[in-house]
RNA sequence: GUCCCGUUCGUCUAGAGGCCUAGGACUCCGCCCUUUCACGGCGGCAACAGGGGUUCGACUCCCCUACGGGACGCCA
């Protein structure tokens, strides 16, 4: 049997992690098992359902690198290929006119739930004719009325739910437009989607859907409800919780492999392993190994995540994502050293994207101000002599790289007759500002032999100004 | 209210009856490395929801209770 999973959001809103999550799921198990993985767009709501969110789809995707095969199927589109199978259930009896106006639809359900029924009480279910002045109706389907419908589900095993709880469910609302619970049976259907995997939200639903099939005379696919995320906090996923949009983790500085490798091992696991490249993850994953019971979101691990692959991934990607923090800070990468080397330079010294791009802002223009207590320590007057002696050290060299530059440095420490931090601390002060950077010879290396001379000689007239202002 | 699903360190999780003195990861706390800040290395704290069974033996199987999540829409 070929694989063929979907990810079927609905554009009412972006791309949140948990959709992102499901997504990946469907993602991995079709790649794994060498199918295809397809992109439904579920519009059906006509009032909620916007351009901008099936844009944003798109761009959510497209950042995390989850590839779809074929074109996007929009729901909004298959209007006629609903109404023929609404037309088949209600000649088969499986479908039924419903006339009831939304006022007693409303009280009808309050007296249901106290009774412990489901919401609507069938109330429509043998009219022979329409009423006189009923408003415009709504089509529903008919639920057998006894036994029960069973599935094994991927995730959760043995599901059992009697018919009896089943509500008739509106198939088709007033307008003729579709609703989710039968829009979504007709287009698995059509696409022949062999594993319906989403949210467990929806576990209750599929047992409706697999009677829709029934009725139509189709076997149901196979389905994994996967457990969902929620907040630190334990409470569904919800606005108050932050971060949700996933285009919104770029802008705080997250890698997309690192919210993929976060997102996966949520529900999912293989053995001990934290770290999995994308090869392996498609190599690994599968439904056997997905949890039951929801997971808590937790943004600790994933910075820890963040870190890790600001340091050991792909350069590509990295540097991608680093151009694109500099761009936001008004830099262009390409008017300053090799992103690469800038890149390796401060690798170990960030969580977030947005920091490293701050601590490589100095690499490509002069920074604003020293950091006021680096500069009080560092720059004293009697830093003067170190920091000449250095530049005097640094024109003379031959080669600029950082083996030659720290031999030089280590020349002016062994001049002076101090220890190498009373040289390094000053030094690390008058070319980047600040007094926590990464060690002077790999950093002067990237900055520049021009940059760096600039700098000391910047330093030296702040000594000035600074022994003019005291005297 | 009814129905469905779930429950291992604070969090993510390993665990398919003896391998469990319950393992790993994040966080936190120590120590080491070190020219700053980091990275890294080593070590530590910390859990089988509760109660009944089944079994020679239960984190693992069954039942009940508690707790958590979900569903019961002309939302998806």
């Amino acid at each position: 049997m070929t694989v063929r999973t979907r990810f079927a959001p609905s554009p009412t809103g972006y791309l949140h992690v948990g959709g992102a999550r499901t997504a990946l799921f469907c993602y991995l198990f079709a790649r794994h098992h060498s199918g295809e993985f397809l992109l439904r767009i579920e519009d059906t709501d006509q009032d909620r359902s916007t351009e901008t969110s099936v844009q944003a789809i798109f761009d959510g995707l497209n950042w995390l690198d989850i590839e779809y095969d074929n074109e996007p199927v929009f729901q909004s589109n298959r209007t006629e290929r609903y109404q023929e199978f609404i037309d088949q259930l209600l000649d088969s009896g499986h479908a039924y006119r419903c006339y009831c106006s939304k006022e007693r639809l409303e009280e009808v359900r309050k007296s249901q739930f106290q009774k412990g029924l489901p919401g609507y009480d069938g109330h429509c279910r043998d009219l022979d004719e329409a009423p006189a002045d009923a408003p415009a109706p709504v089509i529903r389907f008919r639920n057998p009325a006894d036994g029960s419908v069973r599935f094994t589900d991927l995730v959760k095993g043995p599901i059992e739910k009697a018919n009896s709880h089943l509500n008739d469910f509106v198939m088709v609302r007033a307008d003729g437009t579709p609703t989710y619970n039968f829009a979504v049976v007709i287009d698995d259907l059509d696409m022949e989607i062999s594993h319906i995997i989403r949210g467990d939200d929806h576990l209750d639903n599929t047992s409706s859907q697999i009677n829709v099939y029934r009725a139509l005379g189709h076997e149901p696919p196979e389905f994994a409800h996967v457990p969902m995320i929620l907040g630190d906090d334990g409470e569904r996923l919800s606005k108050r919780h932050g971060a949700l949009n996933v285009m919104q983790y770029r802008v705080d500085g997250f890698l997309p492999d690192a919210l993929l490798n976060y997102l996966v091992r949520l529900g999912w696991s293989h053995g001990d392993q934290e770290i999995f490249s994308r090869d392996e993850l498609i190599e690994l994953f599968d439904l056997d190994d997905v949890n039951k019971a929801p997971s808590r979101f937790n943004s600790e691990k994933l910075m820890w995540l963040n870190q890790h692959y600001i340091q050991h991934g792909e350069e590509e990607q990295v540097t991608m994502e680093l151009s694109f923090h500099l761009r936001q800070r008004g830099i262009e990468p390409a008017e300053g050293p090799p992103i690469e080397d800038v890149w390796r330079l401060l690798a170990q010294r960030a969580d977030t994207m947005v920091e490293l791009a701050d601590q490589a802002d100095f690499l490509y223009r002069e920074f604003e101000d020293y950091e006021e207590r680096a500069a009080r320590k560092q720059l004293r007057p009697e830093a003067e002599e170190i920091i000449t002696k250095l530049g005097r050290a640094f024109t003379e060299l031959e080669d600029w790289d950082a083996e030659s530059i720290q031999a030089a440095i280590q020349g002016v420490v062994d001049d002076l007759g101090v220890g190498f931090g009373k040289v390094g601390q000053p030094l690390r002060v008058a070319v980047s500002g600040r007094s926590a950077a990464p060690s002077n010879d790999q950093m002067l290396a990237v900055l520049g032999r021009k940059q760096t001379l600039k700098r000391l000689s910047r330093a030296l007239d702040y000594i000035e100004r600074r022994k003019a202002s005291e005297a």
